[in-house]
DNA sequence: AAACGCCGTTTACATTTGTAGTCGAAGCGG
DNA sequence: CCGCTTCGACTACAAATGTAAACGGCGTTT
């Protein structure tokens, strides 16, 4: 376990603080995501009109973003730009693990097959897919043989 | 949209109610879905010894998911079984929609490409899988020579 | 320099979630 | 029939979440 010094000053153990997105927090975070970095401004606006929500709200969970560690935020004349601190595809694949979690005996075929259907896939993506597969083809014919 | 008529005799929007279940409740959803049925006994047992939560907070969890709608429960003697009154590969899919919806673009290959590494698949799992990836290879061959 | 407009921080408050105690009713063992 | 056990309902309460207003300060416009 790891131990780090927190805000005041106590010794405590360091949570490799994965603390989880709230669903809203996702929906910022998306924006933030997709602009690479903006201000309080260009987040609100588009948080607004994608879900109707006023700008104290955005403002609020900018916040919380920034205290859970997702965003980073440098000052900029009055304000800050931000800036995501965790990449989309690690947060995306924390989430999945969890969904796993949940999965029981015999669900995760099913779910991945649905997934795959949902999903628009470029020709990189399915290659790699494809690769997965053909080891997982292979390891299975191994397993039997023996 | 559709109506219904509330508790309180009001008219309301019928929310095709999916209302999302909590991480604690799919923790018990999971209990009962590997069951398929069960008394309250088995399950506060059960999820006692897997993440250390009293009866009480058990029986908490089993109203709300009654009250969500994600069991069924018939009287017995004293007390009711419970079942599930959701599949436990639909609840999934609806969560992995959810994960699919915050996936931002040029994510969502990986995303799966993880999810393909994590998992257990067998045989049938990984057919299933590569027929959908030939047929987006086809698709996408299509589109290319057009 | 005064007025204005944004910004981030603080405060607010209802709802949901995590976690659990209490209690009356009902079944069971004798 | 009488305790004992168990059940579900109700109550409790802190933390997280959704949603937002109020406020004080700093740049900017005039």
């Amino acid at each position: 376990m790891k131990f780090e010094i927190n805000s005041e000053g106590k010794l405590m153990a360091k949570q490799e603080s994965q603390k989880d997105l709230s669903k809203a927090e996702w929906k910022v975070m998306k924006i933030v995501w997709e602009l690479k970095k903006g201000m309080a401004r260009e987040v609100y606006t588009i948080a607004g009109q994608q879900h109707g929500w006023t700008a104290a709200t955005v403002k609020t969970l900018l916040k919380r973003l920034l205290d859970k560690g997702y965003l980073s935020a440098t000052p900029v004349g009055n304000g800050f730009v931000y800036r995501p601190a965790r990449s989309a595809i690690a947060s995306l694949r924390n989430a999945a693990d969890h969904l796993l979690t949940n999965a029981i005996d015999g669900t995760t075929g099913p779910l991945l097959a649905h997934m795959v259907k949902q999903t628009d896939l470029d020709e990189s993506d399915i290659a790699e897919l494809q690769k997965l597969i053909d080891a997982k083809k292979k390891k299975l014919k191994k397993a039997k043989k023996k």
